[in-house]
DNA sequence: ATTATGACTTCAC
DNA sequence: CGTGAAGCCATAA
């Protein structure tokens, strides 16, 4: 009835990332966290992946534990940068300034 | 079922 | 603090 893709993981990846608010950041690690797999912060990446697909998923909100745009590559070049520029946070070197500032967790933010 | 790859994270030196 | 290596999850071939 419901299994539409053949894995409900990415559903989850993609609700998570939709529920980040604007101007705010998050990492694979915390995603990966709050499905229950801490450790599946690549795996997160793979969904993404098909993110990158949908325009519902504002993947450029999320990078790395560093705040660097790993997937601005994947993104089609600088566009991941615009798109955070756009939304009122500063990117230097490929990286979010103020990342700590801007860094929203899923995990407090939806379990506070 | 096994191997290889990938938008990552963490530990160790 | 910077670099290197290992680990873990999911997908594709």
């Amino acid at each position: 009835m419901k299994k539409e893709n053949s894995s409900t993981f990415f559903e989850d990846v993609y609700e998570l990332t939709k529920l980040i608010p604007k101007g705010r950041v998050s990492s694979y690690g915390a995603i990966a966290r709050a499905l229950g797999k801490a450790r599946g912060a690549r795996a997160v990446g793979w969904a993404l992946n098909n993110a990158a697909l949908v325009p519902d998923v504002p993947a450029h909100r999320v990078v790395n534990s560093k705040g660097i745009l790993s997937g601005k590559n994947h993104f089609g070049g600088n566009r991941m940068q615009e798109l955070l520029e756009a939304e009122d946070i500063a990117v230097k070197d490929d990286k979010i300034v103020d990342f700590e500032q801007l860094y929203w967790d899923p995990n407090v933010e939806l379990f506070k």
